[in-house]
RNA sequence: GCCCAGAUGGUGGAAUUGGUAGACACGAGGGACUUAAAAUCCCUUGGCCAGUGAUGGCCGUACGGGUUCGAUUCCCGUUCCGGGCACCA
């Protein structure tokens, strides 16, 4: 009987959707399990072969706990809001959404072939407005809360604006973007849109003037992650600082809850590790500098409190506030000169030349602890964004500052014991502390960090500076708030409108607020974004609809925010949509939530470090606190699949013959060397076969290739190869689909896992595919007779097939646990040759094997159960389990070892007891001649193992 | 510069976490069946040396040390490749 895959496969697929085998319900009546893989945004070039690499490896997993018993929801959706899809449209005048349609139904298609689990009637996407309402509403949510610094969480804003009304910014302990002060008189005071400014510096999603990264040729802001080295993630552009008014979510308020989370959750070392520095919790000190012959004078932040006795100079961010302030009318036009040269550098300048710049202020600022006079600098080495845009500079300390002082001339004051400070500074937290203060100079305060350790010292200062109300000791993050504006089209729309300048929140009941038709997806003539191009897009109070912009009169009818969600707000809490995901009342049930709780097993790129997974477990915190998420991480564990790259093939172009002769000639890998001007020409890999070029193929496939001449290796033109991204072009880029085509889904599904570990990014190679696929023949071959008859007999197993079978039961079940595709299924491989071997037949032993390899060839495994004679589905059997007295060895093999030296074996019947094994050991005759004249002291025995002995 | 992960045959990769290194697969070589090819099956396949042979010996997990009866695995140092962060005070 011939493994007939096309035909097999195609009638699975047809009866898992008529059958809706993996539709599932909540059943409290079973345990849950939830597996979920980043959801991909629907590109127009299709899938490649790495994108189901991840499902794949997810699949198995869900399937594998099905079969456990579990409740599976195993959903998928789109991610449809995207760049491309605008960018596409800009170019064509096509609507992003019937570019995003028309590529979700080819994914659709894709997937289709290659047999998962997905529960289909769950998916999601995330720019219908079924969807999108609830992106909406958690905005608006964000909006009307602010963070409780005390309580840990997310409060809403009523509580605060109660407690500005009695006790004003006195006794507050919240999130803040400046710390603002006012007496409950002013509050009650000022107008509505002074309150509306006021709470902004407060709540979880604000309007904020910041800093942006603005990307001029794609005309939008965009986040720091979405930034690299420069310039933009996407497409390449430059990006460069611009202080724009922009929607911003206080993701800052959660740093410390996001960092403790880490410890909760089963997630890689290195991508916690990740998180951790984007996070960047610093512990230090906030200390008051006054101002030279004035009261007044500003904060530094420090984790190197233990230094205040070695500041030689201070330095400002030039977009610090503070510059005006300390600028003196001599230094006024070089600072001037200095700013405006800052001002003209982008982010990309400041990280390619690291070159020391700065200029003097003018003015001095007292240092608390010696007294002494410090010249005020500014430079652009100082943040604006972090601690408070200004710091006391310890050159001898730190290399910044070292540098910054070389190249200005300023004293360096060691202050480590022993430290030499002539080439470079001494940056090491490590040391006896000296010079603090320095021997001689009349002390200005009566403190001395003289002979501690420096860990000792930064907290007797940090005391210091706490008792003395010198400062404060502060905890810094580097984690900054995300901006949440974009200037784009093709992205969730903000329920907001503004009336007479106060932002002020559609509806919660009008949601979701539908993105508007426009005739245009560029910017406006007057730099709007594109949403300004939008005729109908003004909010009537009245009516509560939107009505025509014509209409907008300031008094019932008001204009809606032009900015659009960014990327990230689609995707941050879809994992709770798909637990309930057509509810139109709620973003999910209080049911569905309570069974579902969050995701066990999430699969994705390590690509969203720093972006998605951050944004999504900050989402989740706010929505706990609201009471919305149950959990506190919405990913338990999460697995890093590796990125699948091309395996580029290349033809040897010999240039001064092709010229010669009229016509390209190429010549064999092997033979290269003979010619010195060759050429290498990427190849399209589909018309090559294990490196072999289909020459006929090759001729055909560009119009100046049709007179090739090739030059040959035994009769065969290999190519040349290389590893490199997949891409176009390239000309590496396979296509699932074709691997379907050829061996079939199981096959692609069994050697994408058979590649190698799934966390382990490798080239595409399809060189061993055909092992895969001889493999699933052989298997396919154990359950019939040469005449094409079912092989399975009735009866019990010999005991060699048990030992096959469980053997095979026992790993497949621990690689599993741990992810580890590639060795089950080779043990797999083992295991069928062995039932080959023995010629097994019977049928108790066929249907266990048939439900092993469910996970990873479902259909296969689905027509041999039913061959078998079951009328169920496989995915409704039941996982075996194996038993250890299948597999204890006939003999027990002991390896003796004699100061690492010799080593000889001792086979020992199975289930020998130690001491007997230790008698043996100790009078076996060859025992003697090995040891010598030296005494056995000790026998250690690991049963089924080795035993050591230990000799004097 | 800092942090993290890694380096094993011609290739992808195994190794029960300190116990016979190279499972499984690909590729290669040889053979069987066949007029032939495809398909299928069998044997060999880390390197070097000795032997007609069964077999035996030595070397071998990037490099150099160390701990141990015993190290791919643990420790120290070096080189190389990959990932993250990068004026974060």
């Amino acid at each position: 009987m011939e493994y007939n895959f096309r035909e097999i496969e195609q009638k699975w697929h047809q009866y898992w959707v008529a059958q809706q085998t993996y539709k599932v319900k909540e059943d409290s009546a079973k345990k849950k399990f939830y597996v979920l893989n980043m959801f991909p945004y629907p590109s127009g070039a299709g899938l490649h072969v790495g994108h189901p690499l991840g499902y794949i490896a997810s699949d198995i997993y869900a399937r594998y706990k099905r079969l456990q018993g579990f409740n599976v929801l195993n959903p998928m959706g789109y991610d449809a809001y995207g760049l491309p899809a605008e960018q596409y449209a800009i170019q064509t005048g096509q609507h992003p959404a019937v570019t995003t349609e028309a590529n979700i139904a080819r994914y659709r298609e894709q997937l289709d072939k290659i047999g998962f689990s997905f529960d289909w009637s769950r998916e999601v996407r995330t720019c219908e407005p079924g969807y999108y309402h609830w992106t909406q509403w958690a905005f608006q949510q964000m909006f009307g809360s602010f963070y409780c610094n005390k309580c840990q969480s997310a409060q809403p804003i009523e509580k605060l604006v109660e407690h500005f009304e009695h006790e004003g910014t006195a006794n507050l302990d919240v999130a803040q973007s400046e710390e603002l002060s006012f007496t409950a008189n002013e509050w009650n005071s000022w107008d509505e849109k002074k309150h509306s400014d006021v709470l902004m510096n407060y709540r979880i999603a604000y309007l904020g003037e910041t800093m942006v990264n603005w990307c001029p040729a794609l005309g939008t802001v965009l986040a720091n992650d979405e930034v690299v080295d420069g310039v933009s993630e996407r497409g390449g552009y430059p990006v460069e600082q611009k202080k724009m008014r922009q929607w911003c979510l206080r993701v800052s308020a959660y740093a410390q809850r996001l960092l403790d989370g880490l410890d909760t959750i089963d997630w890689t070392d290195s991508i916690k590790e990740t998180q951790r520095n984007w996070i960047g919790r610093s512990e230090g000190a906030e200390i008051f500098f006054r101002l030279k012959e004035s009261d007044e004078g500003f904060t530094i932040f420090t984790t190197r409190a233990d230094t205040m006795f070695g500041v030689t100079f201070m330095v400002l961010a030039p977009e610090s506030e503070l510059v005006q302030k300390v600028t003196t009318p001599e230094q006024k036009a070089e600072v001037e000169a200095y700013l405006a040269y800052v001002k003209k550098r982008t982010e990309r300048d400041r990280i390619s030349d690291k070159k020391v710049t700065g200029v003097f202020s003018g003015s001095y600022a007292i240092n608390p602890f010696t007294g002494e006079s410090n010249p005020i600098w500014i430079s652009e080495y100082v943040l604006a964004g972090y601690g408070t845009g200004a710091i006391m500079a310890v050159p001898a300390h730190d290399s910044r500052d070292y540098a910054f002082a070389k190249h200005f001339g300023l004293p360096i004051v060691p202050l480590v014991e022993g430290c030499d400070v002539s080439e470079e500074s001494f940056d090491a937290k490590e040391g006896i502390v000296c010079n603090s203060p320095r021997a001689g100079v009349k002390p200005y305060i009566d403190f001395s960090l003289n002979g501690l350790t420096i860990k000792e010292a930064i907290a007797a200062t940090k005391q210091y500076v706490k008792e003395h109300h010198l400062g404060r000791v502060k905890v810094n993050y580097r984690l900054r708030d995300a901006i949440f504006s974009r200037q784009r089209y093709w992205g969730e729309p903000f329920p907001v409108y503004y009336k007479n300048g106060i932002p002020t929140m559609i509806p919660e009941e009008c949601l979701p607020l539908q993105l508007p038709e426009v005739d245009k997806f560029l910017p406006t003539e007057t730099g709007e974004p594109p949403l300004g191009n939008a005729k109908k897009w003004a909010w009537n109070e009245a009516t509560r609809t939107v009505v025509n912009c014509s209409e907008i009169d300031n008094q019932t009818v008001f204009p809606i925010e032009l900015n659009t969600m960014p990327g990230f707000a689609g995707s941050s809490a879809y994992y709770l949509r798909y637990m309930d995901p057509h509810n139109d009342k709620a973003l999910l049930s209080k049911e569905a939530d309570a069974y579902w709780q969050n995701v066990d097993l999430y699969v994705g790129g390590t690509e969203h470090a720093t972006g998605h997974l951050i944004y999504s477990r900050f989402w989740n915190k706010f929505l706990k606190d609201l009471g919305v998420s149950v959990c506190e991480e919405p990913f338990k564990k999460l697995v890093n699949q590796g990125m699948i790259q091309g395996r580029s093939n290349f033809v040897y172009r010999i240039n001064d013959l092709s010229h010669e002769k009229g016509h390209p000639v190429f010549v064999s890998f092997g033979l290269k060397d003979n010619y010195s001007d060759v050429t290498p020409i990427h190849v399209d890999v589909n018309i090559v076969s294990a490196d072999v070029l289909n020459v006929e193929a090759f001729k055909a496939w560009r119009p100046e290739y049709a007179d090739s001449e090739f030059i040959l290796e035994d009769g065969k033109y290999v190519c040349g190869w290389a590893v490199e991204k997949m891409s176009k072009s390239m000309f590496n880029v396979v296509n699932p689909d074709l691997i379907v085509e050829r061996f079939g889904a199981d096959t692609l599904r069994l050697y994408e896992m058979f590649l190698g570990p799934v966390e382990q990014s490798k080239p595409w190679d399809t060189n061993g595919i055909d092992g895969c696929h001889r493999f699933l023949k052989k298997f396919w071959n154990l359950y019939w007779t040469k005449d094409g008859q079912i092989s399975a007999t009735e009866g019990e197993p010999t005991k060699e097939e048990l030992k096959a079978l469980h053997k095979l039961i026992k790993k497949v079940t621990a690689d599993i646990e741990e992810f580890s595709y590639n060795t089950s299924i080779a043990a797999f491989m083992i295991a069928v040759n062995e039932l080959q071997t023995l010629k097994c037949t019977n049928k108790q032993v066929l249907e266990q094997l048939a439900i092993l390899i469910a996970p990873f060839a479902p259909h296969i495994a689905e027509e041999l159960w039913a061959v078998l004679g079951h009328s169920t589905s496989v995915c409704d059997a039941q996982w075996p389990s194996f038993n250890e007295k299948y597999l204890v060895e006939d003999t027990v093999k002991m390896m003796v070892a004699f100061n690492g030296k010799t080593r000889f074996g001792i086979d020992f019947p199975a289930g020998t007891d130690n001491a007997t094994i230790e008698a043996t050991v100790r009078s076996h005759e060859q025992t003697p001649k090995y040891v010598g004249d030296k005494q056995i002291v000790k026998i250690i025995i690991v049963p089924g193992r080795m035993i050591n002995i230990v000799v004097k």
